[in-house]
DNA sequence: ACCTGAACACCGTTCAAGT
DNA sequence: ACCTGAACACCGTTCAAGT
């Protein structure tokens, strides 16, 4: 489990005295404390409580809350195989933000954790790398791919926080039905008849598709007609909108 | 500017007695604060203070901050227009959440507003009408189009957001270079050489016709081969992924 | 009906002190 | 090197009281 310190600050080289506390321990418990209780549970005092220990004691393993925060979620993604080794570039896609939701899922803190005060480092690197992969091998550019990773893990993470709300937050079905009342001039919001129970899976499973379908067509629409330079894969630089 | 009260409970029917609040002013102060200094500056205590009054006078106005906070949400997008009126179903949805991602960029502090506790109400059935109408000009089923919906504010809110950070947050280029010594066996991501600023534009309306050109292709590969029901256009009710 | 004042149960963090 | 204890400057909110 490689004892990589996010801050490479003051990494205590030898065995640590006797593990009373250390980062490792604070960061299961601060784990625990998320999973069941939000993201919103772990505060500084609580974690402290939960290990039985003063909440000072908590500076000399972090530098601050926001030090604590991006050392949980890189630990929490830090386990993950975004890799699914997949031949069809689609299914890599595919493997690789279906970790990352269930991930979010599992953990429902992580995307409020990512969101928060930029505190994801070198945290999304695994999903980019896949990413980047994937779409240069159907000869996508570097600008367009790193665009379409911000496409792909935006759309996953907000998806993701939005189901693993503490409270349910009214699914979407239910938030249409409560709220229809009150619309005016809403035609076609009024009109919608939805399933009783809104399946997250299937709407997630859609929207990856719908943006790969995306993929492929915009490259259709730069290659056939445009590509300048034969030579290498790595062309058609430029090309905004 | 229509007295609309979110919650429905307490309007004052006559003239209020003589206007040293009301919750228009609180609003406007609100605002004004969360545009000045962002999001998390809006406190009960700072907008009483800026009102020159007792934290305790504004929940004669708010039942709680929630309530406030979805009564700032609501009464940005009130003023918008969502629907620009365009012909072309693909600049009308262009357009629609163009409105959505300024409106986040004049007040930095909405994105904050509508992921919190599920703050946002009615508020996002402007830009859904907008898009339901559009997509299903085109063909496209109710249970896909509000699907659909969700990927392209989920997007631009993820987007939005992410621009405008209060610290800057370090633009994506930046961030790439900062840690790419850190990366390991991340060979696509350390490759990528990016422009010296992050265009967040050109991103986002790169990222907006990629869905739409998904869009295109999806109702492409559901209508030719597969459509069961010659009759409606509201056919092809199931296909996952 | 609207506002004040004191208080409660929380926060993250600093500072000085212990061992 | 690691932990404690008291304190500071904040939160949202309740409760009792004023007018």
């Amino acid at each position: 489990m490689a004892k990589q310190t996010a801050t490479g600050k003051r990494r205590p080289r030898s065995g640590m005295k006797r593990g009373v506390l250390s980062r490792d321990k604070l960061i299961a418990a601060a784990i625990e404390l998320v999973d069941d209780e939000g993201a919103d549970a772990l505060t500084i005092r609580a974690l402290a409580d939960a290990v039985g220990v003063t909440p000072m004691a908590l500076y000399n393993h972090f530098s601050s809350k926001r030090d604590l925060l991006a050392a949980v979620a890189e630990h929490i993604i830090s386990g993950a195989q975004f890799d699914g080794q997949h031949a069809d570039w689609r299914e890599q896609i595919h493997h690789c933000f279906g970790v990352v939701r269930n991930l979010c899922l599992r953990h429902p803190g992580l995307p409020g954790l990512l969101e928060q005060d930029g505190a994801a480092p070198g945290t999304a690197f695994g999903p980019m790398e896949v990413t980047l992969r994937a779409l240069q091998s159907q000869g996508m550019n570097e600008l367009d791919s790193v665009r379409t990773f911000f496409l792909l893990i935006g759309y996953t993470l907000s998806q993701a926080a939005y189901q693993a709300r503490p409270v349910p937050a009214l699914e979407p079905s239910e938030k249409i039905r409560t709220e229809r009342i009150a619309g005016r001039g809403y035609g076609a919001v009024e009109r919608i008849e939805m399933p009783p129970t809104w399946d997250f899976d299937a709407s997630f499973a859609f929207g990856i598709s719908l943006i790969l379908n995306g993929v492929e067509a915009t490259a259709q629409k730069s290659s056939p007609g445009g590509d300048q330079r034969p030579s290498r894969r790595r062309s058609a630089r430029k090309e905004g909108n």
